[in-house]
DNA sequence: TACAGTTGTTAGGTAAATAAAACTTGCGTA
DNA sequence: TACGCAAGTTTTATTTACCTAACAACTGTA
């Protein structure tokens, strides 16, 4: 349904796996999300022609300004959301399942709200 | 992406409906949902292969009992998600339009959580 | 050098969800 | 009765995102 759920998916995935990885590839994407290597290399032409990413002549992927930004944002959504689950006593797994769903979806708006409630609760989420 | 997202929506509009209308007919839906005629007739097929409608001679639609269980689930999210967002702060608008794409993301353990936590707060939604 | 393993691409295929177009059916009214 | 409109279905097409299978290119090693 969504409209760029997917690719939304493919580029936090390469920003994740760029903090842990000294280089990312399209296999490390496809072992990360549980896809084929096709798959992830159709993506990867389809992130490229948008520019979101550029990949080098070895095969190493890395996030554009505007691949970074895409990657950033539901990264740190995913970082609060899966925080407030927790806050509300929700068990961690579950929590970051629901959060890898939820930060496709909501607006910009709605996050910023939750985004302030829970610094003004004093919770600033790892990884950020 | 999601498995029943399309399904849920269909059956929640159908409820939603049969509130405001004496009887549901496909067009209505269509109206309702802003597809074709074409598109909510395949639907119904589809809900009517899974029984969660029956549709009389006239083209009357009804939901069975696992299709008022889903769809009555689908809005009790929708009216909870909705008043978190405005409790939070968000705009009526845009609330209700996360609400739509939330309520069918979230797991029954997160929503549980919220649920308690809004109640606890003394919010109890209007149309429940 | 030859072979095996890894990586990436291409081609073709499937499923879901919607749209467009053409059709049937039924109803009301002139 | 005949026309016209509203409602519903069917068929075909499109898009998205995944799959399998086959293959090319590179690397390391025997």
């Amino acid at each position: 349904m969504r409209s760029n759920e997917s690719a939304e998916d493919y580029l936090e995935t390469i920003l994740i796996l760029s903090k842990k990885l000294p280089v990312v590839r399209a296999v490390d994407i496809a072992n990360e999300m549980g896809f084929r290597k096709s798959s992830v290399s159709i993506a990867m032409k389809n992130l490229r022609e948008k520019n979101h990413i550029t990949v080098m002549d070895a095969g190493y992927i890395y996030l554009t300004d505007s691949g970074k930004a895409i990657a950033e944002t539901i990264y740190e959504r995913h970082l609060f959301l899966s925080a407030w689950l927790k806050d509300l006593g929700v068990a961690e797994d579950i929590a970051t399942e629901d959060a890898c769903r939820i930060e496709h979806v909501i607006s910009a708006e709605s996050f910023a709200a939750l985004k302030k409630y829970l610094k003004e609760k004093g919770y600033e989420p790892s990884g950020e």
